[in-house]
DNA sequence: CTCGAATGAGACGTCAATGTCTCATTCAAT
DNA sequence: ATTGAATGAGACATTGACGTCTCATTCGAG
């Protein structure tokens, strides 16, 4: 029943991102392993936390990477990165309400590069005149995970289909809920 | 140094909006009474976040009361919805994700007529033709959930001014981040 | 002023989760 | 087949928060 750490970090996010007060006892369960065999690999949940918070950080990267950002305009840049962020949205809305735990002292660097990025993102679009700049890139970046995080917990609610995810957060995203006479 | 049941629900709710973890005794000390007090009004924690529940119902009924979704078109509605509903940004940001922990099992049947009420106003919106057909109601509502607690964040880490609450959620919902040629 | 109720401080005991440790077993490489 | 490392199961002590209780003090109504 050998998992390798990486495995066991997948396994933990899974279930955490559904029930995010789990016991160590119930991770490793979930892994698969002993409970020993869990402490081997991660000394304390807050090692296992970090952990998959680095995990998040790096497969968010990935996603960036090839939502290749600067490539286009931003809006269809925006669009792939929702696409490339829908396998670990739900790992997204766990971390993100887990760091709001956090009492603002020792946020992990990553999410400073990962923000720029997006924040960037957004002030290409202002510069090329497809995306408002009556709305901070910061708060459209904040807005970004928030939907992204309120679409993943919807979705596992059943409240939104989840072949409706990417269609649902950009559409609102981009277009907002009114409807106009010309789009 | 008495006082009444719902200051101390107040007070819980300002400390636990901002730090959802805390014990019951930095609850008690932020409510300026003693641990044992704070027993002798709610019989334990459990207790304490379902009068917390109750208490964010009540508010945000009267909230909805206030902004008399009935009146006007469902886009004015929706712009005095989320004016009225600043003051208690953070308890349903604290709210959100408190239930989000629960077990689907016994969610408060309050949340339910909340829901159905900021549901029918986007389906009256529809209706009207004042809002997008291809946005699920029940999306539109869990989305306007979910950016009155994001931007509720933000504030509170400074991410965006509290001044800009009301503007950035309302424009970012009906609008969209998209910049259109006609508005 | 007097008396009874409510409060605050703190001392418990309880409990769940954590982290450490041991030991028998399993597994893989040789 | 042998051996050494890794694992799983469980025992154990520790910790932090909880809930209960007591008692001296305070507050307020009369």
């Amino acid at each position: 029943m050998a998992m390798d750490r990486d495995q066991v970090l997948r396994a933990a996010a899974a279930l955490l991102s559904r029930k995010s007060t789990a016991t160590m006892d119930e991770v490793a369960r979930a892994a698969g392993i002993g409970r020993a065999t869990l402490h081997r690999h991660f000394a304390g949940r807050d090692a296992l936390v970090r952990a998959l918070e680095e995990m998040g950080i790096r497969e968010f990267e990935v996603a960036f990477d090839n939502a290749r950002l600067g490539e286009g305009t931003a809006v269809e840049a925006l669009r792939r990165l929702v696409a490339e962020s829908e396998p670990n949205a739900q790992l997204l809305a766990f971390l993100v309400t887990e760091n709001q735990l956090f009492e603002g002292d020792q946020v992990h660097e990553g999410w400073a590069r990962l923000d720029a990025r997006v924040s960037a993102l957004f002030r290409r679009g202002q510069e090329e005149g497809t995306i408002r700049i009556d709305l901070s890139p910061a708060w459209l970046t904040e807005a970004l995970y928030g939907l992204i995080g309120t679409c993943a917990w919807a979705v596992m609610d059943g409240r939104v289909a989840a072949k409706d995810f990417q269609y649902m957060i950009i559409e609102l995203l981009l277009g907002g809920a009114r409807r106009s006479v010309e789009k």
